[in-house]
DNA sequence: CAATAGATCATCT
DNA sequence: GATGATCTATTGC
């Protein structure tokens, strides 16, 4: 399923479907999680199916960097929708969000692993961290629109039917029950649990 | 196979 | 000065 010369190995990025407009992004973040699963991320020449994400909302949620208010840090969480929210976790790896909700409404998807599609021959975008060391995402895509830019993300316009499981999120230590890790079933890339 | 240690730094207290 | 939405390597059973 690999050597079939699809018409995107060509430079076609159009056969990744539509981009994502920003009404898709400012919904529910639960919904926004549970509806990028299937799309694909698209950076230059690189390119990844989503098959994990994890919702982290606002406020209420202890486990999202939202909670404890806006700071210069967290100041794009609580902008307009369609954007990418990038940090460094544990001093090595970044962390690729894509921002949710209303203007003013904190609430983000963490995408947490890729299926290589294009240019990502040999990696395993599986986890946060490998995932933007796959794609080359780094700090310079915080507060990047991904509507329209370098970095977005696309939606097939018959997508796949997939089953989707629901698990509590990884590597958090607040709210570790919260159910809202979401997963392509199946899916080989999907990261393992601890 | 499961548990743990170590790397390493922006952000916040 | 402590912490953390990670990952790998290593140790121990």
């Amino acid at each position: 399923m690999k050597s079939s010369p699809a018409s995107w190995d060509k430079g076609d990025d159009a056969a990744f479907g539509r981009i994502l407009p920003r009404s898709f992004y400012e919904r529910p973040t639960v919904e926004v999680a549970r509806d990028l699963l299937g799309c694909y991320l698209v950076h230059g020449r690189r390119a990844g199916k989503i098959v994990e994400t994890e919702a982290y909302l606002g406020l209420e949620d202890r486990a999202a960097h939202a909670s404890r208010g806006l700071t210069e840090r967290t100041r794009v969480l609580f902008g307009p929708p369609g954007h990418a929210y990038v940090y460094l976790i544990y001093g090595m790896y970044w962390c690729l969000n894509l921002v949710a909700e209303p203007d003013g409404t904190p609430g983000c998807v963490l995408i947490r692993a890729l299926e290589p599609v294009r240019g990502l021959d040999g990696e395993r975008p599986s986890g946060p961290g490998r995932l933007t060391l796959a794609m080359g995402i780094t700090r310079r895509h915080n507060g990047a629109d991904v509507t329209g830019g370098s970095l977005v993300v696309r939606r097939p316009a018959a997508p796949e039917s997939v089953r989707i499981g629901v698990s509590p999120r990884i590597g958090i230590t607040h709210c570790a029950d919260w159910p809202l890790r979401f997963f392509i079933e199946g899916n080989p890339f999907v990261s393992r649990r601890r």
